[in-house]
DNA sequence: AATAAAACATGACAAAAATCATGTTTAAGG
DNA sequence: CCTTAAACATGATTTTTGTCATGTTTTATT
């Protein structure tokens, strides 16, 4: 009887890559780097690593969106980056040799790779056009937080809450027909992120739906008053 | 007649360059560097690099302190990181290509190095070491700036206020006789570090003296109960 | 479809922290 | 050394935000 297809069809055609700080590596090193991942499907909720673990690998997102977040003061979590294709997560630990400081986790039904520790430190040092490359992904990931402190510390929730909503659009994009963010986020989730109370989200969301700045939909936003959104983000130009 | 023995004696006999980033560098390395940066000295308050300039270098810090700010809204200051000896500052615009999203204000007469940008990136890209060695600096400033918005999002002003000054004997140290925390900030830099009003700063300080935590003379700041001060800020163990 | 459990929503209240005002002390510059 | 500005300090007040309580809606599961 003669076998499926294989749903996973390599390195050399995923085109997942090519958006990824991978897209410098070429021909063999694609070959061997297939020999040395290997490719996960997840479903929404699942972790993809957990706060704590060891890294034995680098992720790499072919499709689906993944929160990384970590365990704040009495428990409440503390969402600190949001991933999805093309992006690599788990790089931090793993670089810096050091156990997860947070986790994982799908958003949505995901495929994520991993690419083994030990090669992926061995093409690093081969090709430093590669390193190069991680190294300016994580460059960007620093300005990112470094952003989100000054915002923390000199924004109020509203202000915070109006950026957040840009920060996502920016990420994850509109849908096409229904122009909203095409994330799926909880208003805890939100609230985890903007750093406040989930009440306090809540009640923000209501108010800007109240002020026609955006319209809900259950958990889908449709931003319906750019410049206003901006504005009450006080946003500098 | 003779002429005086430079100060600068080269990256050869440079101690800081031991506890840097290019520790990994030899021989012939260290003689093609030193003809590749120079030195420079800072008194108290000047500018290393200002915000939105172009990075012409990489700057390392030979002696004194600095500290990594940027102009938030309203013009109000942040104080994203903190360097002393053996420090490189700079690299974030440097790496991505960009301008200076912060500036870097000496906070004491300091000596400080800067490598040329076209050279730094040469001997990058030929020494694998040393990009790994700037690696793993970025991940941990990136660590660093997350664990802040953890805090930032999830403490109250006290305990952030605790933090700071772990925070602060941890990067600097203690003075030998005094043992007081070894460096000097002003109530405001503290607050813009911290995150709050320089009133609400100067409060605290004022509350965590008459608590026995601390105890003030000036600027100086000597922790008087360390166990308590750990309590006040909240720290998991 | 029934039921349980999340998630969402909103009011009332309390706590936290910023702001404003004003005065004192300290440090820097002529 | 004097003068002036910056830094430090503290009280009073207001704003912001979190917490608690309670109810509704949505979603998931048997």
């Amino acid at each position: 009887m003669k076998k499926p297809i294989p749903f996973e069809t390599g390195c050399h055609h995923c085109t997942v890559r090519m958006h990824s700080v991978f897209n410098v590596l070429q021909g063999d090193q694609l070959s061997e780097m297939n020999m040395h991942k290997s490719c996960n499907v997840y479903k929404k909720g699942q972790y993809v690593f957990a706060e704590n673990g060891l890294p034995t690998g680098l992720f790499c997102v072919n499709s689906g969106k993944v929160k990384i977040t970590t365990t704040g003061y009495d428990g409440k979590e503390q969402i600190l980056r949001l991933a999805k294709s093309g992006d690599i997560v788990g790089y931090r630990a793993l670089i810096s040799n050091e156990r997860y400081a947070s986790s994982a986790v799908t958003l949505e039904d995901a495929s994520i790779c991993v690419i083994d520790k030990d090669y992926f430190f061995k093409v690093m040092e081969s090709t430093p056009r590669l390193m190069f490359e991680v190294v300016k992904k994580i460059s960007q990931d620093l300005k990112t937080a470094e952003d989100h402190i000054v915002s923390l510390s000199q924004k109020n929730v509203r202000e915070r809450m109006a950026e957040a909503l840009l920060f996502l659009k920016a990420t994850y994009g509109l849908d096409e027909d229904l122009q909203t963010i095409q994330v799926n986020l909880t208003r805890e989730e939100i609230a985890d992120y903007v750093g406040t109370s989930t009440e306090s989200c809540i009640r923000l969301l209501s108010e800007f739906n109240q002020d026609k700045i955006i319209s809900l939909t259950g958990k889908k936003i449709k931003i319906t008053n750019l410049p206003l959104l901006i504005q009450t983000a006080n946003i500098e130009d």
